[in-house]
DNA sequence: CGAACCCGAGCTATCTCGGGTTCGGTGCGATAGT
C-alpha cells in the first residue's frame, strides 16, 4: 500500500537524534532509512560500519508507536548495543537470551509488556520458540530489525538454519515493519535477504563502498613456506596494530607463536579457545595491549576499533563478501591502511570443502518423509525428536524443502506438506535446491581467485563486484602501483600495460558495460559484474558467477542482451 | 580439496616411501555436573 511521506518527518527524526542521542546531523543515508521506515516501508540498508547504521532503527524506533525487536547474531553484540543505548537518555533497552537468569529473562519482558523497554533484542535461535513469538505478538512491535543481515546469506543455509525462517517469526507477531541492516552485501545477498525475510517493496538504501585508504595487494605462492615466511614478515614490518586472518585454528595459533617469538605482541583467536581468553585477547586488542591478532573467521563482528592498520590474509577466504567484510576492519579513523591476499591456489580446498556443506539426501528423505507421513502440520522439534537428528540439521533440511515448494510452515510455526508433492520427489527438488546452492558458493569462491588472478586494478574488480562501477585506475593497489602497469619496458609478462596495449579489437565489448541485463543460451538470466581486458563476468541467477570470453560469445552468440522487465 | 598423520613394507632402517585415514569454520541454546 502506498504511504504518505510526511513532509516534517526529517525535522522530527534530527530533533530526536540531537536531544536524545545528541546527534548534531544525520548523514543521508541514514535519513533516507529512518523516513521510509516512519513511513512503514520494508527497508534494506547496506551502509559502512561507522556510518551509524543502528541510529536509523533507535531514532526510527522511538518514534514509532510499539517496541522495536531487533535480532543480532551474537550475544555480545547485544549486550554492546544495549550499552550505548543506555548511555544515552533513550528509553530502556533488554534482551532475551540463554547468557542470562530466568528472572533477567522475565524481568525483560515485564518491561517490554508495560511499555518500558522500547527496544528487544534476541537472536534468531530465540524466535523458534512459540513462547517468544506468542510474547511479541502480543507486544504489538512496530519495528523489526534484523541487524549483520548478511548473516541470512552467510549463514542461513547450513550454520544457523534458523536465520532463514525469520519471514515466518515476522508474519506470526504482526508483520511489522521490516529493516534490514549490513555493511557488506554484493546484489545477489541484497536480494536474497529481501528474499529470505519476504521484504515487500523494499527501499534500497546503499551508502558508497569504497575505502580509498585502504591499499589492496595480493601476494601469490606456490610454496606453503614461502607463503607462511612473507606473513610472518609482513605483520611483523607493518604499522600496529594489525590482524591476520587464517583459514584453521591451528594456523592461528601456529602464526601468533612465531610472531610472539619475534617479540611481538601477538595472540590467537579461534572458537575453540575458552571463552575466558577469547574475552582477554579481545580487550587486549581494543585497549591496544596486543598488536597483532591472529584469527580465524571468528574474530570480527563487534571489533569497533579506529586505528586498524593492517588486515592480512594467510589464506583465502570462501567469498568476496567475506573478505570485504574482514578488511574493512582496517583503517576506520580514515588513515593509511593495507589489505594484503596471500594466495596460494592449493587453498582454496579448504573453502570448496565448506562450500559443499548440505544436508544429504539421506537426511531430507528422512524429514520429507516425517513431514509427509503427517495428515496435519507438525513442528521441526518433534520432527527432530523422532528423527534423531539436531535441530540444526533437521532445520535446515526443512529450509530446503520449503525452498522447493514442497513444504511449507504455517500460522502456528508448525510446517506441513504442500498437496500432491510426494515425499520422495521433495526430498529429490530439496537436494537439486541444494546443488544450486552448491553451485553458488563455489562461483563466490572462483570471485575470490579471479580477484587475486586478475590483471587489472584492484579496487574495480572489488567495487564491480558490489555492483558499484569505478573507472580506476585506483593507484593504491599493487595491480595500478606496479612498475609493469605504469613503464612499457617490453618485458611485461602479463601485467596489466600487456592486456591493454595488445588487446585484440572486439566489438562485442562495448555492449556489455557493468549492470547489463543478458540472456545465455544454456545458462538463463544473468547481469553483467565486470569486464575485464577480453573476458566479461556476469552472474547467472541459477548459476553464480561466470567469466565468459568475448571472442567465444561473438562466435557462438552465446549472450543476448534483454530489457529489464517492468519490475 | 589438500595437509597431516599413522602404519607397514622394504635387498632390514637410528630411514624413506606410498597408501589409507582423518580433519578442517562461523554460535546459539540446552544439559550435566559442581
Amino acid at each position: 500500500m502506498p504511504e504518505e511521506r510526511d513532509p516534517s518527518m526529517p525535522d522530527r527524526l534530527a530533533r530526536t537524534a540531537a536531544e536524545v542521542f545528541g546527534w548534531r546531523e544525520l548523514r543521508s543515508g541514514q535519513l533516507t532509512a529512518m523516513e521510509a521506515v516512519m513511513a512503514g516501508r520494508d527497508t534494506l540498508a547496506v551502509m559502512p560500519t561507522g556510518a551509524g547504521k543502528s541510529a536509523v532503527y533507535q531514532v526510527a524506533g522511538l518514534l514509532l508507536p510499539g517496541p522495536t525487536v531487533v535480532v543480532s547474531p551474537l550475544i555480545a553484540l547485544q549486550r554492546d548495543q544495549i550499552a550505548g543505548l543506555l548511555s544515552h537518555s533513550a528509553p530502556d533497552a533488554v534482551a532475551v537470551n540463554s547468557a542470562q537468569s530466568a528472572g533477567e529473562t522475565e524481568a525483560a519482558w515485564e518491561a517490554v509488556r508495560h511499555g518500558d523497554a522500547e527496544y528487544l533484542f534476541l537472536s534468531p535461535e530465540q524466535l523458534t520458540k512459540d513462547e517468544v513469538v506468542e510474547r511479541l505478538a502480543r507486544a504489538a512491535p512496530s519495528l523489526f530489525v534484523v541487524d549483520e543481515a548478511q548473516c541470512v546469506a552467510a549463514w542461513g543455509h547450513d550454520f544457523r538454519p534458523d536465520y532463514l525462517r525469520l519471514a515466518q517469526a515476522v508474519q506470526r507477531m504482526g508483520r511489522p515493519t521490516v529493516l534490514a541492516l549490513t555493511a557488506t552485501a554484493a546484489p545477489p545477498v541484497r536480494e536474497e535477504i529481501v528474499q529470505r525475510l519476504s521484504m515487500e517493496d523494499p527501499e534500497l538504501v546503499v551508502a558508497g563502498f569504497d575505502r580509498p585508504n585502504i591499499t589492496l595487494e595480493v601476494r601469490r605462492f606456490l610454496e606453503d613456506a614461502d607463503k607462511r615466511r612473507a606473513v610472518v614478515e609482513r605483520a611483523a614490518a607493518e604499522p600496529k596494530p594489525g590482524i591476520v586472518y587464517t583459514a584453521t585454528r591451528k594456523d592461528a595459533e601456529e602464526y601468533a607463536a612465531e610472531l610472539a617469538e619475534l617479540g611481538l605482541s601477538a595472540a590467537a583467536y579461534h572458537a575453540g579457545l575458552a571463552a575466558g581468553e577469547r574475552s582477554r585477547v579481545h580487550d587486549a586488542f581494543l585497549s591496544g595491549e596486543a598488536d597483532v591478532v591472529v584469527a580465524t573467521s571468528a574474530f570480527g563482528m563487534g571489533i569497533d576499533k579506529e586505528d586498524v592498520r593492517f588486515v592480512l590474509h594467510a589464506s583465502v577466504p570462501g567469498s568476496l563478501d567475506a573478505y570485504y567484510q574482514e578488511i574493512g576492519r582496517a583503517g576506520r579513523d580514515g588513515d593509511p591502511a593495507v589489505a594484503v591476499l596471500h594466495y596460494r591456489p592449493e587453498d582454496s580446498g579448504l573453502q570448496r570443502l565448506f562450500a559443499a556443506r548440505a544436508p544429504d539426501e539421506e537426511t531430507l528423505g528422512e524429514v520429507a518423509e516425517q513431514i509427509h507421513g503427517r495428515n496435519g502440520a507438525v513442528a521441526l522439534d518433534d520432527v527432530s525428536e523422532r528423527t534423531n537428528l539436531s535441530h540444526r540439521r533437521v532445520t535446515a533440511a526443512a529450509n530446503l524443502l520449503e525452498q522447493a515448494g514442497a513444504v511449507r510452515t504455517d500460522d502456528d510455526g508448525e510446517v506441513r506438506p504442500v498437496p500432491g508433492v510426494m515425499a520422495e520427489d521433495a526430498a529429490e527438488r530439496a537436494a537439486e535446491a541444494a546443488e544450486a546452492r552448491r553451485r553458488q558458493d563455489r562461483s563466490r569462491l572462483e570471485m575470490v581467485l579471479a580477484y587475486a588472478e586478475t590483471t587489472g586494478c584492484r579496487r574495480r574488480f572489488l567495487l564491480g563486484y558490489f555492483g558499484e562501477p569505478y573507472e580506476g585506475p585506483c593507484g593504491t593497489c599493487d595491480v595500478c602501483c606496479s612498475p609493469a602497469s605504469t613503464s612499457a619496458d617490453g618485458t611485461v609478462a602479463e601485467g596489466v600495460g600487456g592486456t591493454a596495449d595488445t588487446r585484440p579489437e572486439h566489438p562485442a565489448a562495448a555492449s556489455y558495460p557493468a549492470g547489463t541485463q543478458v540472456r545465455h543460451s544454456e545458462w538463463g538470466d544473468g547481469t553483467v559484474m565486470s569486464e575485464e581486458g577480453d573476458r566479461i563476468t556476469v552472474l547467472f541467477e541459477s548459476m553464480g558467477y561466470r567469466t565468459l570470453s568475448l571472442a567465444a560469445i561473438a562466435e557462438k552468440g552465446l549472450l543476448t542482451a534483454r530489457t529489464e522487465s517492468a519490475d
